[in-house]
DNA sequence: TATGCACCCTGTAGCAACTACAGGGTCAAG
DNA sequence: CTTGACCCTGTAGTTGCTACAGGGTGCATA
């Protein structure tokens, strides 16, 4: 623990592997505060930088949006406040992703039904076409 | 069987279920071609643009890209080509939804691991905000 | 000391696939 | 002849970045 670490822009990147072009424009929508500059006009982050940053892209993996997580660090930075808004925000969140992982299913099954029955002819009576085609419609 | 036909915009548009702001974009991005006009301007669109237009959207549903509808609805302009490189276009396609599929089904699960762990107490002690934050680091 | 190179800066444009205006024109009904 | 629903073009916005262009900085090496 010997980090007392002002670290450039590059460093904070690949410490919580993102690009230094995402560092700059997570800055530019104010999820990140603008840090310290160098005399030479360069950013220089903290270890707070580092924790906030990290957060961020732990929630964007979970898929939550950029807005999400603007709501979960003004809730995180209260830390008196209930915690049943967050509670709302996640539900709300899995709500989403279950409903995309429904429909994701159900198209990957029409997609199979579709190439199923692929005979691999001539496009005249490619069956994929066809069912990619008004219902029944010839030519 | 009547239906002899010059449509107006909205009336295609209805017909597939489509804005009409998209019917205009797919003509923009050269999907759909540009149709005849009425002396007063406004485009009529016949039997064929509403064939094709349902053609699109219905791969749209099934969540091809826009470039990928445009390779399908060139090989099937073309009849005597084999049907070979439809299916290719498909089984990628399907192969990128079964991906994101698995991804998806992943991150519900962490998300139901972090939402089942919340005690709804107050944030200074929520797990939701603990499992987003790195890894063990108190405050 | 020069010079190369990796890194940093700002600002802008682009991606996908639309959506949402603003500021007009057209057309049929009443 | 006016109202209202529709149409036109063109541009800007959305999400979450990515990719430059055209510079400046900082450190090591010759």
């Amino acid at each position: 623990m010997a980090n007392a670490s002002p670290m450039t822009i590059g460093d904070l990147a690949a410490a919580t592997d993102t690009s230094v072009e995402t560092v700059r424009w997570y800055e530019k929508v104010k999820l990140l505060p603008a840090p310290a500059r160098s005399a030479g006009n360069y950013r220089l982050y903290g270890r707070e930088h580092l924790r906030r940053l990290s957060f961020i892209r732990r929630g964007r993996d979970l898929g939550f949006t950029v807005d999400q997580i603007r709501e979960l660090l003004a809730l995180a930075d209260d830390r008196d406040r209930s915690c049943a808004e967050v509670d709302t925000i996640a539900r709300s969140h899995l709500a989403q992703v279950e409903r995309k992982l429904s429909d994701l299913t159900r198209l990957a099954q029409e997609l199979r039904d579709v190439i199923g029955q692929c005979g691999c002819g001539s496009v005249a009576d490619c069956r994929i076409i066809e069912a990619l085609s008004p219902h029944g419609e010839p030519s």
